[in-house]
DNA sequence: TACCTTGCCTTTGTATACATAAGGTGCCCC
DNA sequence: GGGGCACCTTATGTATACAAAGGCAAGGTA
């Protein structure tokens, strides 16, 4: 991860913040200070000041009163919410691809996803990376297939939330068996929205599309109704505040 | 304007910046470089990047590859979209309030303040910047009321772009009889939103928001559609690509 | 003539010194 | 003893000099 070395020093303070926050080394509320970054980082306040204001762009830093940055803190309502959001704008995506008319190539391109993931569960285990390598390009498909750059950028800024993106969750290792059974029914979702789509039937693809992120949201309430330390291993979820 | 004099020379170039773009005079597009706009705004180059970072925290400049950043154009259908958008957002609002039930004390400000745009239709002539003002306090209200804070601040963040507010157009003095007429139908969807929302209709809540906000996209097509002219005077379209 | 290479020029990246504002603390006066 | 004022500390705000990277143009060569 160290290795992932940017060209600039904003950058690479850019990576190492917002790492630090995401796995909750740096808890929600924490103030900023740019100094004290600077010299932890071991370079000036200036490419600090970059950094910050790029992770406060990304919804990971809340702008103080008087100039200064804090870590925002997520509870597990705004996790909730957050998945909610995400659903409502997929939802919306996928309507509006139904009512303005999805191209046949990019129909064809959805279906060719939905047949590489199918090919997955021929064998014996389910690859997860692939699994989730693919599931990312379908949602990210499906966003385009909107042809709105509005909707596609308001969906990228939630999807970089990590417990919010599509495959979020997918690399806990905790209730992996449980996770493989809900992945035939997603499975299925994908197929029927792309029909829906074809189909011009804007609501069918819209009710879908959000009934697919609930499961995104199953996944969050039943890990935070499982003991503490099932949590543990998740890493999506160390941003919570605690 | 010029003596809205804020604290620092950062926020005097953002406020500065922000109107420059919004009243069209910095075309989509335009890269902006730090050099010329500090020597035109007679500051150094560090307010003036932390005033662009600013800026493309609000949506109102894209990052160029390569570290410099460029006004954002909006084409016609990026309005329309946004629009749409918001509808879409105002209308989760609605919806989470019904599910998760607003309290009394906010269903009866709510009603307070439809009762106050009632008072402006009593008199002969409408007060349109009364009604603009209690207008965007009712919205305001609304995304309250989902008792969501990831809802409210995408919401927040989306109105702050002045064709998508839902007090847009209203200080259009074109067709101001024609807007007149539709603010009657306005006011009663307000009503029934509330109404849905205190009985708990989600869905209901949910598309009464999305059709209300459809009056404001249906005020821009209409704007778009008539001669050039009527355009001229409708500072919330200047922003808008030529 | 076309392409590649080199060098300049433009623009952003970085460090740093100094300015300024705000908040906290301690002392003094009432 | 309490309150207010002033100082000091700590933070961000600003200017500026220099570094480095990227793009463009011109010139040379194949």
């Amino acid at each position: 991860m160290r290795d992932t070395k940017a060209a600039t020093h904003a950058q690479r303070a850019l990576i190492t913040l917002r790492q630090r926050i995401l796995n909750g080394q740096l808890a929600g509320g924490t103030r900023l200070f740019e100094v004290a970054l600077a010299e932890d980082l071991g370079i000036s306040r200036t490419p600090v000041r970059a950094a910050l204001a790029r992770l406060a762009e990304e919804a990971l830093l809340d702008r103080t009163t008087g100039g200064g940055f804090a870590v925002r803190s997520f509870a597990v309502r705004d996790v909730v919410d957050t998945i909610e959001l995400r659903g409502v704008l997929e939802g919306t995506a996928a309507r509006l691809a139904a009512e303005r008319g999805a191209p046949v190539d990019m129909l064809a391109e959805a279906r060719e996803i939905i047949r590489q993931i199918d090919r997955l569960f021929t064998a014996d285990s389910i690859d997860m990376d692939s699994y989730s390598a693919l599931n990312t390009r379908f949602h990210a498909h499906l966003s385009r297939m909107s042809q709105s750059d509005v909707i596609q950028r308001q969906i990228e800024r939630i999807i970089a939330l990590p417990f919010a993106s599509p495959s979020a969750f997918l690399d806990d290792h905790s209730q992996q068996l449980a996770l493989i059974k809900t992945l035939g029914a997603a499975q299925e979702q994908h197929r029927a929205m792309i029909d829906a789509i074809a189909n011009r039937e804007g609501a069918r693809a819209e009710s879908l599309a959000r009934e697919h992120a609930r499961a995104a949201r199953r996944n969050v309430e039943s890990l935070l109704d499982a003991e503490a330390n099932l949590r543990e291993g998740v890493p999506s979820l160390a941003i919570l505040a605690s």
